[in-house]
DNA sequence: TAAAAATCCAAACATATCTCTGCTTTTTCA
DNA sequence: TGAAAAAGCAGAGATATGTTTGGATTTTTA
């Protein structure tokens, strides 16, 4: 197989690059040489040469002898697609929120949506359906499409999509005294206390919502 | 000595916190909790113990056993300080750039200069005297001010403080094809090409110039 | 003021993680 | 086509780093 090179970089340094990139984009922290071997059904050996080749390439920043200390240097890569300014990238439908557990399985997919990934930014995203009126202060309704950025962590007044009870819900999150709140944008429901619960955890950040007719 | 309150964390915890937040602005990963602790001057131990009471509270997030793994989660903290809507910074003057290598300790500052934060956001700061007229065509001039995020990371088109050769010098960073240069904003002056120096070393990234009479 | 909570420590422990060695196979390119 | 570069592997070494244990001391609070 021929190996062809984008931005001076082989096919297997850019998806060492890529994952990294993605990773970094979904948890906030880099992956070690074995999470990425892992992704990528390498060795960590193998992982760790191409690191190297990426540093040495100054593509990424590492401390050696610390662990996830990768740091991604922003070339001018494929910036701006040049096609009509529109970048559409698909989004899988993973289920309904505020309803049973959705689960983060290709299998599981009701589909797909396209979304416009200025509206979006980068990172990794999934889409569910509302159902209820528990935000229909927030301006999303009953039927309506939410994407979700994946992430572990979000800020005071984010609408976030978490699980808590084995189910997942759609709120906005509030943080404020070492108290955290879930707030409905809704006077009929209250807020729920989430601070000392362990079965409490963030699936993402709503980016956007896609009004369905 | 009495232990004040703020926002719910003790003083101690505020600290750990404080530690975390710097060094992730800083260096764009999160500290070991090792790292920490000599920052502090405590024992790891400690340190573990204040994080998991910061986890607790939902100050941080972190993933059990993974190195450097803390998260920040934003409060509605001390922004907005509601004074006059002008916090300002002191940022340590520490020497002129392309001239020899500037120091990072506190008894070689020159002074101190006081910086609107809202001009140049979180992080850690410092602050250099520019030599010279190869950044002329970037509005900056012999004798002004430059104020440096300190950061080893930097994208294409930044203008950055950097080491080379022992040096520190004033550039705009170019990254292109795997290739860095040093780009002077003076057609009297050539780039340098950095790709394969060892001796490169980014100190920060410039945030502002401050023109002084 | 006594119990509870917070802070701190030293010393291990367990393992996560980076790094090295030596070797094979595939791809690139002069 | 033959040497060089790139990609890959298994296995181990070295250490960085999270975690536990068992205390001591101080501060807070009911």
């Amino acid at each position: 197989m021929t190996v062809s090179r984008q931005n001076g970089l082989t096919e297997s340094q850019a998806k060492v690059l890529k994952t990294v990139s993605d990773f970094i984009a979904e948890n906030g922290y880099s992956p070690t040489a074995k999470e990425i071997a892992e992704i990528l059904n390498v060795t960590q050996t193998s992982v760790f040469e191409q690191l190297e080749r990426l540093e040495k390439k100054r593509y990424i920043t590492r401390q050696k002898g610390a662990a996830r200390t990768i740091g991604i240097l922003e070339h001018n890569q494929e910036k701006a697609p040049k096609n009509d300014g529109v970048k559409l990238v698909k989004v899988p439908i993973i289920g309904t929120i505020a309803a049973g557990a959705p689960i983060f399985a290709d299998e599981n997919m009701e589909g797909e949506i396209l979304v416009d990934e200025s509206n979006i930014g980068k990172g990794r995203f999934f889409a569910l359906r509302v159902r209820g009126d528990s935000m229909i202060n927030a301006g999303i309704n009953n039927g309506d499409l939410v994407i979700i950025k994946r992430q572990p962590l979000a800020e005071n007044g984010d609408i976030i999509a978490a699980m808590i009870e084995n189910e997942a819900t759609l709120k906005r999150l509030s943080l404020s005294g070492g108290e955290v709140f879930l707030l409905p944008e809704n006077e009929k429901y209250s807020p729920i206390n989430v601070t000392c619960r362990e079965d409490f955890k963030i699936l993402g950040k709503m980016v956007t919502t896609v009004t369905v007719l």
